[in-house]
DNA sequence: GTCTATATAATGATAGAC
DNA sequence: GTCTATCATTATATAGAC
């Protein structure tokens, strides 16, 4: 009987990279087997739903680092600015310095936006919400944060489709480096 | 012998939809045979290369399309900013308010980026030069007109992707708006 | 220019052996 | 927990009648 060839959390982001890279509809199960090296049929024991509960599960492990290794930053203690800077660097290493898709984006453009429309409405609303905090305890008034949050969620999202189309990944680096200068701008 | 049922321009505008919608690899034969009234072989028909080769019409006409009714605006004589207001206002007529997805995107982020590198590239060049000269018409450093243009470029795609995300078009209105001003900061 | 019918490959998914 | 073998379905693509 055989060991499990990697972990499940390996797996899993395994099977993250070929959402990433290729959306939901051309996330095939051939490509899955072929990146993760197990066969369709132990692809299924792990995970009885099918592609779809591979797609939640997804979700929620990619979720549960982006808070631990990125959002973390955001409710720190320390001075705003200080936050906001690690958390752009937390960024950057998050989407390896523009090199990855956003999870959120490939699954929105790619036909997946209906079976986990509520993982992403809540992700989005979380960042939204979480950032405008920030920008709150730096004395910005609630409703200029919370279209300032907004607004630069947008700017990181179409910061790495815009470097993946120019293929230029400075573009997004240019972007995290800016962020937290106007978001605290007192203009 | 039967007459078309619509015209060739109408045929990739609705094939457009299909992959606009659901991505490159999302929009399949069946969907896209429903969608325009075709069967699977009169498509063959009107496009011997394929999905492929719809891609590639689907890509020109838009880019026309784009050009007639939005770029327009920015390589029109007038005061740039009259100029960058009938411009969000062309591009908010595009995009539907919103409510439609931009082809780039959809293509970049479901597979279909390697096939059609070439029209995204180039698509998103345009659009950050022609908008970069309009603000060195208004007197802005040829520099800082760059990158604020690519900046804006990617808050329309982010805006795009965001405001599906959170099922909330205000949300794209909002960030077409300000865009003007922004532009046009002298900060 | 459209259709029906079909070829061929790939898809998501299962059953059952080890 | 992994595998081989197989299922039904759908995919892209063609041939040929009208």
């Amino acid at each position: 009987m055989p060991a499990p060839r990697i972990s499940r959390e390996e797996l899993i982001d395994r099977i993250a990279e070929v959402f990433k890279q290729h959306g939901y509809e051309g996330a095939s199960l051939s490509l899955i087997s072929k990146t993760t090296g197990l066969g369709r049929a132990s692809l299924y024991h792990h995970f009885p739903g099918g592609k779809e509960e591979m797609g939640h599960e997804v979700f929620r492990q990619i979720g549960e680092h982006l808070d631990r290794n990125v959002l973390s930053h955001l409710r720190a203690k320390g001075l705003p600015e200080q936050r906001l800077k690690n958390w752009t660097q937390g960024l950057n290493r998050f989407y390896e310095g523009g090199s990855k898709n956003c999870l959120l984006g490939a699954m929105i453009l790619s036909g997946g936006s209906g079976r986990f429309s509520d993982e992403i409405t809540s992700t989005f609303r979380t960042l939204i919400d979480l950032l405008s905090t920030v920008l709150e305890a730096a004395n910005i008034p609630q409703g200029l944060a919370q279209r300032r949050a907004g607004r630069a969620i947008g700017e990181i999202q179409g910061a790495l489709l815009v470097s993946r189309g120019l293929k230029d990944e400075g573009y997004f680096q240019q972007i995290l480096e800016d962020l937290p200068g106007e978001l605290l701008s007192v203009k």
